[in-house]
DNA sequence: AAACTCATGTAAAGTGTTACATGATTAT
DNA sequence: ATAATCATGTAACACTTTACATGAGTTT
């Protein structure tokens, strides 16, 4: 239900059309919440009829401005303080860490190493990115907070990757059918 | 496109019934993959359409267990082994930070603090999971790889939140429209 | 007998991805 | 003229969540 809330929140800077609104997604918001054009235009509409949004201007080539209500305002800045956050429910490399027994001791170590290669990049891409964040706008500010977040995700990452790979020894593979330990 | 390599991966343990797979997924991989009823048994069904299971044994209340084939064993290693995990593309939180200039300072100090609180707390519950998984079968020795990056994760998460709240300095509010920065 | 656990499945609604389809305006 | 960009929308498919629906066997 965020995609919604990031549209108000990018239309409550100021009004866009649908197809501004994609490269605002694109370009401010791909690594955090991205979205693909149907969704945004499906999304103008809905929120357009739940009165959240009214169409502001009307341009060449169809083109359609949207701007935020009133209620569409009080909307947003209720989910910015009132709805807690879902934590990332998903996590595609930690469901292969949870089964690298069924491999062996080599390759499971071979797959940690290259997440850590994986992380470290990202890790140098993201210091690449240091310098757009430069400035004092608000947008400057809380850029720069999620940016470094990143760094120290992927920093975290790697080492945890490196360290894991370091504790994989040779010797008995696979336990076979008992009960399960948890994967944190 | 996980979730059925989830289920190949726990069926090549052992066999089981949808109501054993269920389990299997409440208890081992709630935090990595999690998997609904329904989501379940219709799996079960598609992957023995494929070749993937068989039903291997029947019993009481219809009760019906899943072996994993030859084929399904080939496929679960081709995942494992070729497949690139995907990093995770949405993040809840982060969104939120990105639009916390439009909050008064002393709002958006008392979110990341919560959510500084949240981390820390939730580092706390999975370092009381630690004596779970002691001992050293290999699903000991990868279920402690996973809890130890969920240990470093939330440890970083926290103090990154407790460093970005005093990044926040009461002055001029939301910047209005222009370009905006990425977040990383 | 009642309550609990085991055990299966379907349906509907929401969300997300990919592909299809069209056309106007502007720049070269 | 041609190509690039602007600009909109729909359709089909995949995945996830929540709720509905049913009944057999076991324990107290």
């Amino acid at each position: 239900m965020s995609l919604r809330h990031a549209a108000l929140g990018l239309l409550a800077e100021c009004p866009a059309s649908g197809y501004d609104l994609l490269k605002l997604f694109d370009v401010s918001l791909a690594n955090v919440w991205p979205a693909t054009q149907s969704q945004v235009y499906g999304e103008l509409g809905r929120l357009t009829d739940a009165g959240w949004l009214t169409v502001s201007a009307e341009g060449p080539r169809g083109r359609k401005e949207y701007a935020i209500t009133e209620a569409g305002l009080a909307e947003f800045h209720r989910w910015l303080t009132e709805v807690e956050p879902a934590p990332p429910r998903r996590n595609d490399m930690l469901l292969r860490v949870f089964f690298l027994g069924r491999l062996p001791p080599a390759q499971a170590r071979a797959f940690l190493l290259r997440q850590a290669r994986i992380a470290a990049e990202e890790h140098e891409n993201l210091e690449a990115l240091k310098p757009v964040t430069q400035g004092d706008g608000s947008l400057a500010v809380y850029g720069r907070l999620a940016l470094e977040r990143g760094l120290r995700m992927t920093a975290t990452q790697r080492d945890w990757a490196v360290w894991a790979a370091a504790q994989i020894t040779d010797g008995a593979p696979g336990a076979g059918c008992s009960d399960a330990a948890p994967a944190g």
